[in-house]
DNA sequence: GCTTGACCCTCACCTAACGTCAGGCGGTAT
DNA sequence: ATACCGCCTGACGTTAGGTGAGGGTCAAGC
């Protein structure tokens, strides 16, 4: 056996690399959660290799949001070994990764909604991550949107979004609208060309601003329009029937682009 | 105008869709950072729309860590617009995937380190997210391993493994490294057919079981077990010189497949 | 050899964000 | 009318540290 050179750190390097304050490794170890290897002749805390390997596993677990006496319970369990926490950390993470995923869900449809301009209900609003099953989100995502990629290039977008695009969007939607509550108003149909024209600029601006806007994906907005009662109201409470309209010349659109 | 009916919830009902408890509600009247609208006449909380509105904003923050009296600064600061909070809390949200992502990149080394049986430092093991670059650890990433698919591969599979998979993966390794040790002492040369079919069998492994292990990625990694001191410390432990037999095996196979 | 400044020690009290009773009123369904 | 559930207001407890006070330690420079 070679000498072993057993490095040991004092609490000021430990927190200095590990990014917690010395406070805490003091807390740490009064609960003894981690109780360094030993101390020097001075009576300083002297960290082992080991000690941080386990402050490594503590920082991890903590930031999973456990108690600390938990974390006590799960490291100093002799039935689990480092498999066992590997496995689970990586669970957590992932589950973690769903909950901020979920957030940016709620976010994104929030942002959505400020700028269609419909209202959240209480409980849409609040369902920021509450009882989220990753699996059934991914289903809900591409049922909604089609397909994932479209789906993943609106995130990508809306997360570069200036204050002034967000504005200039808004914009840009209004003057749809009112375009084709001229057009609805003065009877032109639907189906004519200079609606379909515009039904073809709003699905562009849309491939723009949001995501790659594909005629299926367009028709399936086009049909959310009148069947979700919350976007009709929205939109049919200006000009009644707009989102009718709006379904139609959208269908019409694609059904022409795509034969 | 039409007859508004805001519709109100007690304590309860909110608590129940947003997750939160009764008694959060009570602390957040207390410091003010959410007072209900109004009182029944017996009494109770009676909270509008806008109170959720701004509880959603609240639980976001309160997430992403700001204390409350920040978060109450935050949201009562008239400067700011619901776009500026969006804004933010997208900016917020996107740190906070990318703190997971380090934690998964650190917790992913760790499996690898624990895997080739290779002692981490304490400076890499604590790690886990302090000052973490997501660029800069893609542009490591990218080094590391030759192009960045191969690396999410290796991600993608990692998180796949069972328990069975991970011991046959460690005992897989241990008899190649026992191979190639029986080799090197018989004296058998690291460019000979045998010992080059074995280098062969050592990258469909790890094709099988991390990522889809190129010829080009095969050589970089003999080369980081030569030229990185930790893997070579591991790895030439039990037999000296192993590392640089293995690495001259692996870049003899890969300078045959390839020709 | 002495000082200085960074670092360490141990109490000890303070704080944030709730959890958890306790004791009591209000509403409503049987 | 009773029973039960949900609501109310204190008030104390708890977790995970922050923030000094008062006092040793160590390495560098004069």
């Amino acid at each position: 056996m070679s000498e072993l050179i057993a490095r040991s750190l004092t609490v000021g390097n430990v927190a200095g690399i590990s990014g917690v304050s010395v406070r805490t490794l003091h807390h740490y170890e009064k609960i003894g959660l981690l109780v360094p290897a030993g101390r020097s002749d001075a009576g300083y805390r002297l960290y082992s290799d080991a000690d941080c390997d386990r402050l490594s596993r503590i920082l991890y677990y903590r930031e999973l949001g456990f108690p600390l006496d938990g974390i006590a319970t799960l490291l100093d369990d002799p039935q689990q070994d480092r498999y066992e926490h590997l496995e689970r950390q990586r669970t957590l993470l992932r589950e973690r990764l769903a909950r901020i995923q979920a957030m940016v869900a709620s976010l994104e449809r929030e942002m959505e909604a400020h700028m269609t301009g419909y209202n959240l209900t209480p409980e849409e609003r609040l369902d920021v991550f509450g009882d989220f099953d990753p699996a059934q989100y991914e289903d809900e995502a591409r049922e909604r949107w089609g397909e994932s990629d479209a789906f993943k290039q609106s995130q990508a977008r809306a997360r570069s979004y200036t204050k002034e695009g967000w504005k200039a969007i808004q914009a840009e939607m209004d003057r749809f609208n009112g375009l084709f509550v001229k057009a609805m108003n003065a009877g032109t149909p639907a189906t004519s060309q200079a609606v379909m024209a515009l039904a073809e600029e709003h699905s562009q601006h849309i491939s723009r601003w949001f995501y790659e806007c594909s005629y299926e994906i367009h028709r399936g907005l086009g049909t959310m329009y009148v069947d979700d009662p919350r976007f009709t109201a929205n939109i049919d409470k200006d000009a009644p029937g707009l989102a009718a309209y709006l379904r139609e010349a959208i269908v019409a659109n694609a059904d022409r682009a795509e034969s």
